[in-house]
DNA sequence: CGCATCCCCTGCCTGC
DNA sequence: TGCAGGCAGGGGATGC
């Protein structure tokens, strides 16, 4: 999935389409996706009016007039393809008035066979969640029971709010053993952070993947000058590409052409073998395994 | 509690 | 050309 700026970029291509509006019919063409469908789930849904499109950390949701929330979670894979109108021409789809919300798409386009939720609005638009890997999943919750929901009960800050900021990261690192990949990775910590942004962050802070996250950890009674540094390139990192209109991998295409530029400025990212891109430094990306996940850094600039 | 490992699932790429 | 294995931006469960 898509971290954070590839979620913000799909909540905001959403907005328009859902906002304000009713469901007419939700066609559910599986009994699961990562979890099972909620009960009724295309019952309860339909003639509701979905009063807000929100964000939080990498989930989507969608507020509903009927006080339940529609928790959206892409996974790994899952996308959402939106049309203004009923397509009488499924062929001219590509250039014609469907545009692809999500991200992070094998092959050149998207396979219908993982089609697997149609929700169509009244009014005649329609999004559709395609998922391959089905690791994405959907939830109705009451939105009084959300904030004590077991998904969002732990969540850490936002990035981009005033949650984070140094001394927030020098306590929470305090005595924390594991390595720094793995605390800026945990939802629990930081929010929204993925396996991208969290290399692309460590080697603009200049900051080894491996080092223990405790040493960012007060010292001398202030957040350890590490902290300091760190902050405002995760913020960088996760503006600039949302600027860019997120990150996409492989082949991948939209098709009004406009999203997804920010893998053409990794640094480090899928860049294993490379120069290292920082001005002076002379090291040679390299890839290691970090909790199962692959981690691209520099070994000489990144301490 | 913190942390590592494995798992969910499909598809693409690499090497034999 | 086929096939096995590795890998993929997610999070959760389990076991130590």
């Amino acid at each position: 999935m898509p971290e954070l700026p590839e979620v913000e970029i799909v909540r905001r291509g959403l907005e328009p389409l859902l906002v304000g509006r009713r469901f007419a019919a939700i066609e559910c063409r599986r009994e699961d996706l990562r979890f099972p469908f909620p009960e009724r789930f295309a019952a309860r849904l339909a003639g509701t009016l979905v009063t807000s499109l929100e964000r939080r950390a990498k989930y989507i949701l969608a507020r509903l007039g009927t006080g339940e929330v529609l928790v959206l979670h892409l996974g790994m894979t899952g996308r959402f393809t939106g049309s203004r109108s009923p397509d009488p021409c499924p062929a001219k789809t590509e250039r014609g008035n469907t545009h692809v919300l999500g991200e992070y798409v094998y092959g050149s386009g998207s396979d219908p066979k993982h089609d697997h939720v149609v929700f169509r609005m009244a009014g005649g638009s329609t999004v559709t969640y395609n998922d391959p890997r089905r690791f994405g999943f959907m939830l109705l919750i009451a939105e009084r029971g959300l904030e004590a929901h077991p998904l969002f009960a732990g969540l850490g800050v936002e990035p981009l709010g005033n949650g984070l900021n140094a001394t927030y990261l020098a306590e929470r690192a305090r005595g924390r053993r594991c390595d720094l990949k793995a605390f800026l990775m945990d939802q629990h910590v930081i929010a929204g952070l993925g396996n991208i942004y969290v290399c692309e962050t460590l080697h603009r802070a200049g900051l080894s993947p491996k080092r223990a996250a405790r040493t960012l950890a007060k010292w001398n009674g202030a957040p350890h000058e590490r902290a300091e540094r760190l902050v405002p390139e995760i913020r960088h990192v996760l503006i600039a590409a949302l600027d860019a209109g997120g990150s996409t991998l492989r082949d991948y295409r939209h098709a009004d052409g406009s999203a997804g530029a920010f893998q053409e400025s990794f640094a480090v990212y899928d860049r294993e073998g490379g120069a290292c891109l920082r001005p002076g430094c002379r090291g040679i990306v390299r890839r290691l395994v970090q909790s199962g996940r692959s981690t691209f850094y520099c070994p000489a600039c990144q301490r």
